[in-house]
DNA sequence: GTCTATAGAAGGATAGAC
DNA sequence: GTCTATCCTTCTATAGAC
């Protein structure tokens, strides 16, 4: 009972999720979902009631998974050459495997941004920073890197990672005639990445 | 009399630009863009057909206006490094001006990419290298680019300059709590980005 | 060209039987 | 817990008057 219950409820949640990435929130319909998970619509609002609930259990839920992708990088005892490396393998394999959530998560916060901002706001960014600098004092003097301008450069390793996976119907695009595979792009960009970042910090401290 | 017409159309178009820009292509309702337009909603059946076909005339338009900022940088006389300065300059205050763009383009490139890929067909991307090749061969070779590592190099570019427009909610989310006005860091970012690229590829030279 | 009225279909949600 | 049947709203699209 509790356990075809748990079942059913894991198999809509599974299905919505799929639904909700590829389609969207406005996209998505019930009935794809219910098709999906092979039961009937009214089970739907059984167990979550609207489309919104159902679709606020999805994002939240994949949002965290985003996220969660980043803490490692504050955590790992490496040199931040090495957190970097890291961040950029870790992270890009992450998204390899799902391909669909960063165009997922950037469309559904720009279509309603408090839904974001209010799982942002249970993450203490300071503390982030005095985590860092406490870990990594001498290499981010050497790199001249301060609290002012993470932020660029936290954004810009957060692009270099995110943005082919979300801009990667205009990449395949341009690709197809340069007879490149996405997935070799995606698979060199592992080190690209690390190693076009580690230059262009390294080469700060020489201005 | 055909004054009139093409002001209503141009009212249309302009309408339907804004409210797909906003709610995307599922979201945007008929009403809302003859609403918007002051006008009736029979009226943009009479123009348009169909809201498939209004759809497709604004993504092409914004799409064309999108990629059309990317020419100067094959056009204009200047040396690699001043290119680059440029381009970042020049985007980013585009985007500063439409900053709703670049969010609704990733997301209606990902939910049809077949849209994008028919548009980026037209570009001759063989072509651009070769005009690149020619009026940079010897920076080229100093800073250790080929026609192998353009791929990886551009995306990377367009990458710092697009996703924080893509990314806004997040990033506004996080800005708060650091006191840090998002228009400010868009601002920062112009020149920002164009040293952060420069002193990477700099740095390769020597490696 | 522009409007009113309405067709026709689809979607989210609920009632009620089992 | 799961299904069928159905309500009610919303939305695209069209017919037809002016």
């Amino acid at each position: 009972m509790t356990e075809k219950d748990k079942q059913t409820e894991e198999k809509i949640f599974e299905s919505a999720t799929e639904v909700f990435i590829e389609k969207g929130m406005d996209g998505a319909r019930m009935q794809d979902i219910a098709d999906h998970a092979g039961i009937n619509k009214s089970l739907l609002h059984y167990y979550y009631r609207t489309k919104d609930h159902l679709f606020n259990a999805v994002f939240e839920m994949i949002a965290g998974q985003m996220f969660k992708k980043f803490a490692p990088v504050f955590d790992e005892k490496l040199s931040l050459e090495e957190k970097i490396k890291f961040f950029f393998r870790e992270h890009i394999t992450f998204m390899q495997k799902n391909p669909g959530l960063p165009a997922f998560l950037l469309n559904e916060i720009n279509r309603n941004p408090a839904r974001i901002k209010k799982l942002i706001r249970q993450i203490d960014v300071n503390k982030l920073w005095l985590t860092l600098e406490a870990q990594h004092k001498d290499e981010l003097k050497k790199y001249n890197i301060t609290k002012q301008t993470i932020p660029q450069l936290m954004s810009t390793m957060a692009a270099i990672s995110v943005f082919p996976f979300a801009a990667r119907g205009i990449l395949e695009g341009i690709f197809e005639k340069m007879d490149i595979n996405f997935n070799d792009y995606i698979e060199e960009r592992k080190v690209f990445a690390a190693d076009f970042v580690i230059k262009a910090i390294k080469n700060d401290s020489s201005s």
